[in-house]
DNA sequence: TTAAATGTATTACACGTGTAATCGATTGAG
DNA sequence: CTCAATCGATTACACGTGTAATACATTTAA
């Protein structure tokens, strides 16, 4: 898995909202919520590219980005990577933390369920 | 929280299991997964207590270390914070990505009966 | 008692990262 | 046609990190 800093993520995580995008798009995007100066952000893309986790084309004088890595995967990847270093590989313990810390609302105790559901569809 | 990198995570990590130890049993742990020359090991250690996240006594000519930051706090941060980054705070999405990954086995999913029926007793 | 061994502390050094500033090419305004 | 504005590319630079080596103090073996 490509390794993405944290400021790169930042930027993917705008680039993965809505893409193609130029490079200013996503200055403006971004500056909703972090005060990145513009040449930060082009040097962060400009990184993305270079690790293949972004790609772009020539539109005029700029570019139009789009990203190589996707999110499903990325995501994917480092949740497996936390629950490998931290609890073992196993899930369960993760989601044990949260529920002793008041951090499970109904919302998710129904998606649990439904999880549930389907999982033993599928096996047991 | 303390910021701990990944490598003296993984001294934390063998100081948690038990503790105190001296700077050798943790290197001899240590070797026991990675192949880390002690001089490495020693400056992770100096690393950790000037971050305290370590501390030590003195034991004649060597000290014996133990940890101030606590697993179970370290553990229940660092996941909050990567279900903040990836899935805006909420966790069954990591849930849902496990699953369709086919990582969760049996064993998982009688934890997350549990979970849930301690939840419904407590809330619902 | 002197030298070797053994602990910790200090120093080293390359690479990634956060955070830009500057450079060089191109375009658009006048 | 020429100069300023505007792109992306290159360069900068301090700090953290991985990975030790060296220095310094003390203990122990000869």
């Amino acid at each position: 898995m490509i390794d993405v800093s944290n400021a790169e993520f930042e930027v993917l995580d705008v680039l993965w909202d809505q893409h193609p995008a130029s490079a200013n798009e996503l200055v403006a995007r971004l500056n909703e919520k972090k005060p990145w100066h513009e040449k930060t952000v082009k040097t962060l893309l400009n990184r993305l590219v270079k690790k293949e986790a972004i790609g772009f084309k020539k539109q005029q004088r700029s570019y139009l980005y789009f990203p190589l890595l996707e999110r499903e995967s990325y995501v994917q990847t480092e949740s497996q990577s936390l629950v490998e270093r931290l609890f073992k590989g196993q899930l369960s313990p993760l989601v044990v933390g949260f529920a002793e810390n008041k951090k499970l609302k109904k919302e998710d105790i129904d998606e649990l369920k439904t999880i549930i559901a389907n999982w033993e569809k599928d096996n047991g």
